[in-house]
DNA sequence: TAAAAATAAGGTTAATTAAGGTTAAGAGAA
DNA sequence: TTCTCTTAACCTTAATTAACCTTATTTTTA
């Protein structure tokens, strides 16, 4: 069964919407409130993300932004009452892989859902968490707390896990600072930001055996997780 | 480059969207008539295919199916000027990959060629920005914040990256001062202005092993960086 | 009208500031 | 305790600001 996460604000919209989808045989879990959807997402697990862009107290595209530098490959389906191509554009910027306009009908957004899952394949599928990836050297096993080395294992902290996952979700790519701090700490303050080396070091420690791993500083940006391939 | 299969009867605007598609770097093929198209795809081999669902002669949604059946993972755009949900419903079916309505805008265009080529997997190739580019000796890797020399590699940051960008971007050509200033900084301000200078001289330095690379100053008017390939 | 002065635009180098790094000590849970 | 997480103090470096210099363009004057 296909899993949506759904976030919308308008009660009567969100309801009708839910139950529709659920009569159609999907999987709904809808949230209101914005600042609750990282804390969500670990339990539900979706398999796509419906998102109203135009929430009260959250900018849409900011948590957009923070779903994908999350999940990479979920794909994020935003709704917008705007129709100015520049907000379109703001969209795609910000992680979503398709828009639809509202009003929309509820079919109109089932075969678009339907397709997108198809596009993407539905090899990902309930593999929003990889349970074991090689990085160079190394092997991540997230679910098990574990990142095996040259040197053996190396049990992860909560907190390990958290940044590490992060990283490596946007491997070769970059993690934004402030979404990191956001998804860890849900602020971005001085002393979590302090905090925040302190863990980047210690990963850089765990990752010192092979050179071809390395995690660079984007002063201003973030950080940047390279896994060096050819050569 | 990416290659854009383009399928529309109407003159003008055929004409209008390839020149655009053309000048933004697209590889563009149009077509006029539904007919001849399964003979052009095995000379021109496309990564996309944006097609007009109103032909004169041809039904859209068969071509559609035509084009899905030989080729499974091609992604298709259809155009639509109607906005019923039935003929989405059976655009989709027909196995379009994504749909825009009629009258569009072209940046729309573009963005859903890119996010749809990016979906698909296609992502490098999909990129405005590629991720290696030859600059006589030296090879510069956005992606990767590198910038690879006769004397080895050298280590970009954040700042060096973005106006290495710009300029690579606009390679032979004038990039305009104050556009630059605008895309780093945000403002053309005295002090960002100054800043600039330095980032300039600094990018010269790491350029200074090939003479035929070199940044040129235009005195209010911007800068040139020339990559001199003869001789 | 050419030469000299004035001005504006940018170049160079150094100092300063702010973002992040390092190490260690303190706090809190199991 | 013991371990993880946080706070703190001090260090390093990218990014910015500042001071002064050079070069191109414009304006003035002989």
């Amino acid at each position: 069964m296909i899993k949506v996460y759904y976030i919308e604000d308008e009660q009567f919209l969100g309801k009708i919407v839910k139950e529709t989808l659920e009569k159609e045989q999907f999987e709904v879990r809808w949230e209101t409130d914005g600042a609750q959807v990282m804390q969500g997402f670990k339990l539900f697990l979706p398999d796509i993300v419906v998102l109203d862009i135009m929430l009260p107290n959250v900018d849409g595209y900011t948590l957009c932004h923070q779903i994908r530098s999350r999940y990479p490959t979920l794909p994020i389906i935003f709704l917008t009452a705007k129709v100015e191509t520049s907000d379109l554009v703001a969209g795609f910027e910000a992680g979503g892989s398709d828009y639809i306009r509202k009003p929309f009908s509820i079919e109109e957004l089932m075969v678009r859902i339907n397709n997108l899952l198809s596009l993407v394949g539905n090899a990902s599928k309930g593999k929003l968490i990889q349970d074991e990836v090689a990085l160079g050297k190394y092997v991540f096993k997230p679910e098990r707390y574990e990142l095996h080395g040259p040197d053996g294992m190396i049990k992860l902290s909560q907190r390990d896990l958290e940044i590490l996952q992060l990283l490596v979700a946007n491997k070769n790519k970059v993690t934004n600072r402030k979404d990191l701090l956001l998804a860890v700490w849900g602020d971005d303050s001085f002393f979590n930001s302090r905090n925040l080396d302190v863990y980047i070091r210690k990963l850089r420690g765990y990752f010192e055996k092979d050179p071809k791993v390395t995690i660079q500083t984007l002063k201003g940006k973030g950080y940047l997780f390279l896994v060096n391939s050819e050569q």
